[in-house]
DNA sequence: TAAAAAAAATGTTTTTCAGCATACTTTATA
DNA sequence: TATAAAGTATGCTGAAAAACATTTTTTTTA
């Protein structure tokens, strides 16, 4: 059962951004210190506050990254997919930003590479081009936040689970069927990625739902008239 | 004035993070390439949707960095003083986030490096320690641009604006009275770094003033007592 | 499979905040 | 300096969304 696991997951040499602009020693310092660890459904991967022990890359599973706000309310920050790497941020900020600032939690069951922050901080300063894509991955980040922060402080309720629902369909695509998305979420899970409780993600999928926008069946979510949804998210 | 203005800016030799890592060739490429320009109050500098040209290093004078959202509501990002750089990120990032996200304005008449995109670039791609110096950066501009969104998505009025207030403070500092917040806004840009209307900014601060916690004065503003702030932005 | 727990659905109430109108004050400009 | 324009102050109204309560449905677990 171990060994079928193992075999499933992709390895560390098929994540070309890491692997291709290693040297030959850089790639045997990170074949020396990589992990692969499994976490269950709802496990907690890292913690808000803590200190970031190392970096990881999901190659099986998904992932939630998530805030921890006013009155312990949380607001989904961003959704992983396999491939997708996360808890380098945490590493490499320096001053007030230096730590987790957010819990990843496994959305589903999960297999995650893990790279001793040490080992990917030496890597970095080591080889221009490894930095330089690392450069380029936090600057798309940060430039997603600030669109995003738009997004929930000025659109309307609707506008904004529009928005959540067209970003799941782009992050996980869609099922055989071409319409529905790829992720069952709780109404919970699509509310705080919506900034707005849960009452209202319910009621405004409904209303979708009412109007023809989406056909909802418990956590499957069809996208009918996807031309809609971005024309409610532009709107606000 | 030229002469009097090019000696009141600080050299890009003063800016360790840029110059102390690069060798001497890489010096002289900077040197030969970098060039000082001079912004009006109230100029804009770069605009949202535009191709990046240059990075930008501002070293006199006061810029807001801002995006203009639903119905051209404006929100206010981030707010530099000198030695900060900025413009860097529309040039890193590679897919959607590529190109300016936001608009940049001179909100006081100022003095800036441009370095070519191409050059600095160039200079990333060669220098390890420059690259992981903006992979340093860049991580903690994310981790400032996460908590400002549970900031602005989950805080009540009150919590926002006593949060931009303290924000104001730890950027740009107090004047010698040791309670005046050295720089003067326009309510409208209160309003729009505090994700509120500009009657409800005005209301509130005028709130603040009568229960003691500032003192308002034009458009100076005096932080009587940064203890309940604090309070007032923890609870939100 | 039954019981318990969690999640979803829906209606009602309350709070927050945006929008607007108006008056007053300060700043810019002819 | 007069006039216009911009910015500030304040009250009122209504829309949006949170909070709460209750019922129904689904999922989990014993």
């Amino acid at each position: 059962m171990v060994r079928k696991q193992a075999i499933e997951v992709i390895g560390i040499n098929e994540i070309p951004e890491f692997w291709n602009v290693l040297t030959e020693d850089q790639k045997a310092y990170l074949q020396a210190n990589i992990t692969l660890q499994h976490y269950k459904k709802n496990e907690l991967i890292h913690k808000e506050g803590g200190e970031p022990t190392h970096m990881m890359i999901l190659v099986r599973g998904k992932v939630k990254i998530y805030k921890s706000g006013v009155g312990g309310r949380s607001q989904i920050m961003r959704m992983l997919k396999p491939y997708e790497y996360f808890g380098y941020r945490a590493i490499f900020a320096h001053g007030n930003f230096h730590g987790y600032n957010t819990n990843a939690r496994a959305f589903e069951s999960c297999s995650i590479y893990k790279i001793p922050a040490t080992v990917i901080t030496d890597l970095l300063q080591q080889n221009a081009k490894l930095a330089f894509s690392f450069v380029q991955r936090l600057a798309a980040d940060l430039g997603a936040s600030d669109a995003r922060m738009v997004n929930l402080t000025q659109k309307h309720i609707r506008g904004r689970l529009a928005e959540t629902l067209l970003f799941l369909k782009e992050s996980y695509g869609l099922e055989a069927d071409g319409a529905t998305i790829n992720i069952y979420l709780a109404r919970e899970d699509i509310a705080n990625l919506s900034n707005m409780n849960t009452s209202n993600a319910i009621r405004t999928l409904s209303t979708f739902a009412t109007e023809g926008i989406i056909a909802v069946d418990g956590r499957k979510i069809k996208i009918i008239d996807e031309e809609r949804l971005h024309k409610i998210s532009r709107l606000g």
